[in-house]
This record gives structure tokens, sequence and C-alpha cells, in this order.
DNA sequence: AAAAAAT
């Protein structure tokens, strides 16, 4: 069934003025049918936005009246809008008279699980408050600390950060928290999982217990949304789509092949559906940087981005993806949330992800803002059970096809056959070079339009749910059976694993 | 089988 904002009625959006300039022909909610301010509708017009999307119709009325609120939508639909843009409203509105210029506190802080997501984040945040006088700044690790520190001392209303270095900041006095209003977690069930939580309860405890709180994620699993609950205040749970289900607009293929075929089935599916740029998700740094230099062997524009690398190198490397410089990112899971690739068309699982959830988040990064997407997963035989629990967790048949890498050409010497001392090892490659430097490549950055408001709409899952009670007793049981596998401790399922293979197969 | 986030 269809929500109601969602369908191409006409009297679904009976305000809709007419000065905005969409193509959709749906009457989906233009953003000034709100109570905004003036400011606040001059700058998400400036960014070329006039429709909202479901989940900014559902959320931002539900912000703007100072509910807490847990959102569930599709990767690409626009969170960071739906929580950044009512915050600011009400920012506007409640001017803190408390506040005391000596002290520059922070009234909104949003925290983000990687730090091109926080960067992107602020910038997104810095954008929509431009007309006003709000000041925001984003601090994270791995770069030098003082021109945060300057800052934040100059006075910031909105502060954006990853845990670590705002922890640094609050313990340093640079960052006064104890008069925060509203708080977001942005890719909350991440900002949740065991490896974050202490940080996060941490910087919690600096924070006053009377605030609004915001978790948004396009995954959320039942046990995290309970752990969440504890960290709200009577939340309204607003969901666009059901969790963990990934966008309609991304084509999603798993192609079974040998670990020692993965690379040439990447550089065939290039070549095959002529993919002019794509990311390369491997679930490990070392892998990622090896596979990055092979594909630079290939002749493609190859960056890697992971961990190791130092701060300016992955800003660099994801600002030169972003402008289309580089072919084939090679990346970690750094790169699997959040981020903003406008009209990326393809997505690689050269390894299938170890958390289910991390697929939704890496597919993610493709398809968004209604455009359309490809993303490939590579599965050899060890993957079937991990593919099993993706499965299970966006609730869609996946079906196994094979791959035929017929032609040689396509296949890079195996270790045994390589040359040693690893010259240029094949002029077979040749192609792949020729075909890049032939492709078009766009000049600029490519995503102008408003985002079309309607590809989500055709969700065959429930409808959102909207309401003033919690809502995840009754939907726990129904989104997941208990004992699914997703569920078991990771442990298990290592164990698992461990007793069926012994340490033959390890080696690489 | 890992990655991320402070130095």
């Amino acid at each position: 069934m269809m929500d109601p904002t969602q369908t191409a009625a006409p009297a679904a959006a009976p305000n809709a003025p007419t000065e905005a300039h969409t193509e959709t022909p749906a009457a989906a909610a233009c953003f000034d049918t709100l109570p905004l301010d003036a400011k606040l509708l001059r700058a998400v017009a400036d960014q070329g936005y006039a429709t909202m999307t479901p989940i900014q119709a559902k959320a931002i009325p539900v912000v703007l009246a100072g509910r807490d609120v847990m959102g569930a939508a599709q990767t690409g639909t626009g969170k960071t809008a739906a929580f950044s843009i009512p915050l600011l409203q009400r920012m506007l509105r409640h001017e803190n008279s408390s506040m005391s210029p000596a002290r520059h506190p922070v009234r909104a802080l949003v925290l983000a699980p990687t730090r091109e997501l926080a960067d992107q984040v602020a910038n997104n945040v810095k954008a929509y408050s431009r007309h006003t006088k709000l000041r925001a700044a984003v601090v994270f690790g791995g770069v030098d600390m003082k021109p945060q520190t300057a800052e934040l001392k100059a006075g910031v209303e909105v502060l954006i950060a990853t845990p670590g270095r705002l922890l640094d900041h609050i313990e340093a006095r640079n960052a006064v928290l104890n008069q925060v209003e509203y708080v977001v977690l942005d890719e909350a069930d991440r900002m949740l999982d065991i490896g974050f939580l202490p940080d996060l309860q941490r910087i919690l405890s600096y924070l006053p217990k009377t605030r609004q709180t915001l978790l948004f994620s396009a995954t959320f699993s039942p046990e995290i949304k309970r752990l969440a609950e504890s960290y709200l205040q009577e939340p309204v749970l607003v969901e666009v789509a059901r969790p963990n289900a990934t966008a309609s607009t991304v084509e999603q293929r798993f192609y079974s092949v040998s670990a020692d075929d993965k690379r040439a089935a990447v550089l065939k599916l290039l070549r095959d559906r002529d993919i002019k740029q794509a990311i390369v998700f491997v679930n490990s740094k070392l892998g990622c940087a090896r596979l990055a230099r092979s594909f630079e062997r290939d002749g493609l524009r190859t960056n890697a981005l992971h961990g190791d690398k130092s701060q300016d190198e992955r800003l660099k490397a994801l600002d030169a993806f972003k402008r289309g410089e580089v072919d084939v990112l090679v990346c970690t899971d750094v790169a699997a949330r959040g981020l903003d690739i406008a009209d990326l068309p393809a997505v690689f699982n050269f390894d299938v992800p170890f958390n289910a959830e991390d697929y939704v988040h890496r597919i993610g990064r493709t398809g968004r803002a209604g455009a359309s997407g490809l993303a490939v997963t590579l599965v050899t035989r060890e993957d079937a059970r991990l593919v099993a629990e993706v499965e299970k967790l966006i609730k869609k048949k996946l079906e196994l096809e094979p791959l035929e890498l017929e032609d040689d050409r396509w296949r890079p010497p195996r270790r045994s056959e390589a040359p040693a001392g690893g010259g240029d090892r094949g002029e077979f490659r040749r192609p792949e070079r020729e075909r890049f430097e032939r492709a078009e490549r766009p000049a600029a950055p490519r995503r102008n339009s408003a985002p079309a408001s309607d590809p989500f709409f055709d969700r065959p899952y429930e409808p959102s749910t909207m309401s003033g009670t919690p809502a995840w007793e009754q939907d726990a049981p129904s989104v997941v059976q208990p004992g699914a596998l997703h569920h078991k401790p990771r442990k298990k399922i290592a164990a698992l694993f461990g007793a069926k293979k012994s340490a033959a197969s390890a080696a690489s």
C-alpha cells in the first residue's frame, strides 16, 4: 500500500506553490509548504531542491515538533537534510537567551562514524545555514587540532564530529557541551555498535539530559533499536521503508567466481556493462592497497581509500574520484556509509562484506537521489553463508549467476604464471586503458537538478509509520524471525566457519 | 576472515 504523500494524486499537496520548478508530475510536497524560515527556504532552493523526499516529508514536521526521532529510510534519499533543516529551524526559533558569548556553547551536536562523512554532513549543514547567523564547524581526527580549536573558541552553534577527536576537544575544554539542545547520531546503528559505544556514552555523559535526540540510518537491527530506545524519550519512529531495505533504483547482481578470477571479473564487467566509474569494496586494508595497485597496472586510473592512509590522502582520493579524475576507487568499509557521490554508476563488492548491514550501505553509494545504479557482488564458495545473511536481511531473493570468463585476455596471470620482478605484466591489459581513454567523462560535478521525488515511492514494503508511540515492540518480531542468522552473535558465525575450515585454505 | 574512531 502506498503512502498518501507518495501518490500521484494532485490532491496530495494542495499547497504546492506554482513557482516550484519540478519536473516531477507527482505532487510531492514542497519544502515551502512547511513553516520554515525564509533564510532556510532560500538555502534549500540554492541547492536546487524543491520537493521533499519521503523521509524529509515525514521526519521534518516531527523534528519541528520537538520530538525525539528514530528515522529509517533507504540510502540516498536525503536523510541529512531531513534532520539538519528542521534542527536549524528550531535553533532560529528559539534563540538561546542563556547563551553567554564568552562560553561559546554548542547548541546542536551531530556525530558521524567516519571523518569523510562528518565532513560531508558539515558541508550540508553549512549550505543550509548559509543565510543565517548560525555557525557550523566540523572536528575529526587525522588533522591538526589547532584550526579546529580556534574555530571552537570563536563560537559554534552546530558542531559535527567524529567521536575520538570530539572527546579530545571536550577534555581540552575547547568544546563546551553542557548547553547542547539537539543531538543527532548519523548512521545511528553504527554509532551504537560495540566499537563506538564507549566513546559515545562518554560524549553523551557531557550533555544535558533534557534535549532532543535524533537517530538516523538505513539499517537498524531490532537489538540496536532496543538499545537506541534507552537514549531516546518517547521517540517517534519515522520509517519510509522497512529498515535494511535496499533502494529500488539499484540493480543487484551476484556472480559466482573463484577467488583467482575476481580481478578479471571486475575488468570484464566494467567492459561489458560499459561502466565509466565504480567503487570496489574490499574487506581488508591490505587487500584494498593490493587491488588498487593491480588495477593501476591494468591501466585504470585507480586510487585506494582506507584507514591506513593519511587523512590528506583520504580526502584527496575521495575528491579526485568525485571530480571524475579517477575511474576506480578501491575502498574498505571506511567508505561504505553515507558518502554521497553524485551519479556513481556502479559499486562492486570484490569481497562479500562480513556484516550484512554493510552490504546495504555499500551498494547505497550508487542509485542515489533517484538515479539508477548497478551493484555487483562477487561470490566465492566460501561466501555462500554471508550471502545468505544478506538475503535474509534485505528480504529479497538473490540469484547467484555464473560468470563466464571465456576470454583469457581478461584473466590476469596467476601468481605462479606472473613474471618475476613484477614488470609490465601483459599487453592484454591495454584494452582497458584504451576504453577508459575513449570514455566521455563529465568535466564537473554532475548533479544540479533537484532529486527526483518519486522513485522511492514504489516500495513493495509496508508504508511508513509515524506514530506517537514507540513502535518497535510490535515491529521487531515481524521484521526478523527470532534466531535469524544475522542476529546471532558474530562469534558464533565465525565459529561455524572455523569448525568447517582448517588453516589449509587460509593462505593467500 | 575486518574496519572504523584519538595519538
